[in-house]
DNA sequence: CCCTGTTTTGACTGTTCGTTCCAAACTCAC
DNA sequence: GTGAGTTTGGAACGAACAGTCAAAACAGGG
């Protein structure tokens, strides 16, 4: 048998998610893709197919990384309450520390690509809606340990959670300023008043 | 002194404006553009300047129309308190009742090129500066009238409300689905409780 | 009715896009 | 070593892109 594939399949995707996430789909062509990833046009279209399959892998990537790893690494490192500030607070903390005003590929995705690509979005709405169980299963569990008020509707308010959320992703990659982004989560923690 | 100009120059933004307001600008092509503004393509280029201009002076309109306009009709009609309502739920009515599922322009562009564009950043914040002024602002009044109850943090709560009108919007053009678009109206109400 | 200057028109430019293809380089089994 | 099969780099493809241009169509003033 002759040898294997030389580069690493997950960095090279990793790569190119990162790419899609800073700059967009239409904005980003193959030619950045195959400077960004470091592996060749041939091996990228033989291991990848197309530009939008490329797209969907990365899209399918981001979704269980930086959803759902995430959201799971939230809850199991705080109570229901704190992990709904705290998924708000670690949003404006890769703003303010690390610098990274992309957004969320989700969001930015779910505006450019999900009106026009049933595909994509399925994918897209698939993590919108498992952030809003996600919020409504905190508010849930919060309300069984006495740490969320009674009077707080759990449908509703997980929606309203969903919107500020997509909110403050879009203003970290809009208009990344603290005191704002600050305000936005300090609202979500009032919805839980 | 010669002929003038044949075509509405107005109507013709207004057709641009729609076709960047349902496809986005990069996925607008010059072609569309030609077509759907239904001028030639010198007269386009003639009379608007680069593809880029043209972009710049139909979202100009739109903030003018859709945000300036529109935020002075809704204070007109209502209550300070009724006004913040009445924008939620103006902006479901388009979607459900209109059908018009493209969301907002300036919001639409805030994630497509506001990063990457600091002359269409300026415009994108400014409008969304104004949004805040507006929430800002009504809910002032509002507690000067005793609509709005005095412990509400007028700047907090004015960012807050700007963050669930964005994630709105979103919403909106992704998956807009009627309950779930109630559902984030009702919590911006819910921050003026 | 012709002259003047602007608008309209559609063909045309050079570039960049996504995608394909092939020969050379290469790694492993034999 | 040698042969088999894969990866590689770069050239090349047609299509679509933003933008240009010169000639035709036109309305008014003389």
């Amino acid at each position: 048998m002759p040898w294997e594939k030389q580069f690493d399949h997950d960095a090279a995707l990793s790569k190119a998610m990162g790419a899609f996430w800073a700059q967009g789909y239409d904005a980003t062509s193959m030619q950045d893709l195959v400077e960004c990833m470091g592996i060749n046009r041939g091996s990228l279209y033989a291991t990848f197919g197309d530009k939008r399959s490329l797209f969907i892998e990365a899209l399918r990537r981001y979704d269980s990384v930086y959803r759902e790893d995430w959201i799971a690494a939230v809850i199991a490192a705080n109570s229901p309450r704190a992990a709904i500030e705290t998924a708000f607070d670690q949003v404006i903390s890769a703003v303010v520390d690390a610098g990274s005003s992309d957004g969320c590929l989700l969001v930015n995705t779910a505006l450019e690509l999900s009106p026009h690509d049933a595909e994509i979005s399925e994918i897209v709405d698939h993590g919108l809606a498992e952030m809003e169980s996600f919020f409504r299963d905190m508010i849930d569990q919060g309300q069984d340990a006495d740490e969320i008020p009674a009077h707080v509707d759990p449908v509703d308010t997980a929606r309203g959670l969903l919107g500020l959320f997509i909110g403050l992703r879009v203003l970290s990659r809009s208009r990344p300023e603290e005191p704002l982004l600050r305000s936005v989560a300090a609202q979500a923690a009032a919805l839980l008043r």
